[in-house]
DNA sequence: TTGTAAGCGTTATCAT
DNA sequence: ATGATAACGCTTACAA
């Protein structure tokens, strides 16, 4: 077999247009503009389609067209769950629909980034969906060029580039923090890995309301620019408890971190949640499931890559949706892991 | 901005060729075949393109070429951090090659890979790589009429479509198992979930092993058809139990069913690894950090995505890898949840 | 409602 | 080594 010489395409619109006694324009509408066509023409095109197994060239379509079914999704990282989740409502919202989506990865790298968009620019998108709300302005602005819906994803912010999806972080953080400290604990710590622009906001909710109740303390606050893991969960809270004893309590950046930690305070022999209350974020399904079980704020990644390609398909169809920003919002799922005041323990 | 109309590529190889002062052939030979064009030609072609920032359109390449720059890659699952290793493999691999994946899902159904495959036929892929060695024979012919590159992955097994790249699912099993023998576990479960042809194969290399021991019992066998995670890990455990209380150890279809297991014995109060030992299949990152950790066995999915791509390429420039059918092994991952002799205990 | 004609930007064929 | 020319399969004016 060889690879250089494929046969071409066996049944085009000229052999369907043949068959069916029509032009190809005919033929062309009756695919894509139907209500153009006289009911007579369609039927004897449907049927010629159906005998000769016609399936359009998407080259050929996108060439003429300047136009492709690709919907370009730009992620951060494919090695975090939270990105796959995403990535699950995106590759299930396409099905039934003519688009597919084209997945690159810019290991949060800005200038990357921009790289990816202009490689995407040249396959004339049909939508994009983008990861965050903190794009260079070239990034940007590469976007507006796109001449396509464009969805901001994971976040929401002011100043959309077009429409966004999402949830508040600083709102998320806040209400995490809040807990703890509705449960009694008061030397609350902060464990971060990564870092992201999400992941720093919600290390502003934290600090919005430490401030506000008085107990914020530097030395409550340990994070890192590695990725997030288990094992770096761990380290996090082992260096939290050299540099802060008294630690009560911790607001993570995730529940990979979270869970580390957990396994972390039960190497030490450390008791959740009497002596140490956890709270993680995103909620993972294990979270659910672990022993203890582990209180964590559920984002609706699932829905938000689901909803960012209904909102392009939508918009396609010049039927944007009301609102350019949605907030999917996000619920905080108390577990034992923080539930001091019933006072149950591991 | 009107979404419909959108301009037309800027700069083309006929621009190129103007600027440059030849015609468009030979921007397009020194782009593609270099060797094919003379030394000075190539350099003011060169210049030309970086002058006015050309990029090729994709799309009429793909028309005048008859092949796109696509991989497509089938996967049964998406929510699976397994197969989510494999994407991260190809993603990583196809940077510097001017391929794009295009990713979909069978959700292990038959028929539904048998359409994807033909949807991708359409766009005449430079490769394709699918999961698994179980393709209908419609699937098959489909794959052999594409005139590309073909990697089969995940594992290995006779009679390639094309190549091949994975391990031997029977002989992992087999390992796992073995290896809890060797432990002193007499009464071992199988635990299973999803049970996909691979699944079913290490369920084949557990029954070997029992059998040739003289310890089969089909009481110790417990699998649902459910996708697996941590709650139906659990949920098995219980079962077996219930079912077989004397039973001293499992070995899990993969680690979130061994995880799901580990919590319901700390649950339970089951002390793991004298009471239980469990071994779970594909060595997570959160098996090696649990408390205890989890034995598990280790596979190469990262390695398998990166290297099929690496194949398809070398295909394409008739550099075929000199075996259709690569074996990457596995590895026992040794850990406490079933380190009994040394009596090790949480 | 339907058709004609002219591209879309590139590669392949065949000369030169 | 280079070029003229004809595809590639489809869409989009524009005309009828």
């Amino acid at each position: 077999m060889s690879i250089k010489n494929y046969k071409r395409q066996s049944v085009t619109l000229t052999d369907v247009a043949e068959a069916a006694g029509v032009s190809v324009v005919t033929v062309s509408r009756a695919l894509r503009t139907p209500d153009l066509v006289s009911q007579a023409a369609r039927d004897r095109v449907d049927t010629a389609i159906r005998a000769l197994g016609y399936v359009p060239n998407p080259a050929a379509q996108a060439l003429a067209s300047a136009r492709s079914r690709i919907i370009g999704v730009v992620i951060p990282s494919v090695t975090n769950q939270v990105f796959a989740d995403l990535l699950r409502g995106v590759m299930d919202a396409v099905e039934g629909t003519p688009h597919a989506p084209q997945f690159v990865n810019t290991r949060f790298h800005g200038a990357r980034e921009e790289d990816l968009l202009r490689m995407l620019a040249t396959q004339r998108p049909a939508g994009m969906i983008v990861t965050g709300t903190d794009q260079t302005a070239a990034s940007r602005a590469i976007l507006g060029d796109m001449g396509c819906p464009v969805v901001q994803v994971m976040e929401t912010g002011p100043d959309p580039v077009d429409m966004m999806i999402g949830c508040d972080h600083v709102a998320a953080g806040r209400a995490a923090v809040r807990h703890l400290l509705d449960q009694g604990y008061r030397r609350v710590g902060f464990l971060g890995a990564r870092m992201d622009p999400r992941a720093q906001r919600r290390l502003a909710g934290y600090r919005a309301v430490m401030e506000a109740a008085g107990l914020d303390d530097p030395a409550l606050v340990v994070t890192t620019a590695e990725p997030s893991s288990y094992s770096v969960g761990g380290r996090l809270m082992g260096d939290l408890l050299s540099a802060t004893p008294d630690t009560d309590a911790v607001f993570c950046n995730n529940d990979d971190v979270a869970l580390g930690a957990l396994f972390e305070c039960q190497r030490r022999g450390l008791r959740i949640p009497s002596r140490m209350g956890i709270v993680g974020f995103n909620d993972l399904d294990i979270s659910a499931c672990s022993v203890p079980t582990i209180t964590s704020v559920r984002t609706h990644r699932y829905d938000m890559g689901h909803r960012a390609v209904e909102m392009i398909v939508a918009a396609l169809e010049d039927a944007r949706p009301a609102e350019a920003v949605i907030d999917l919002g996000f619920t905080l799922m108390e577990r034992q892991s923080s539930r001091r005041l019933e006072g149950k323990t591991t």
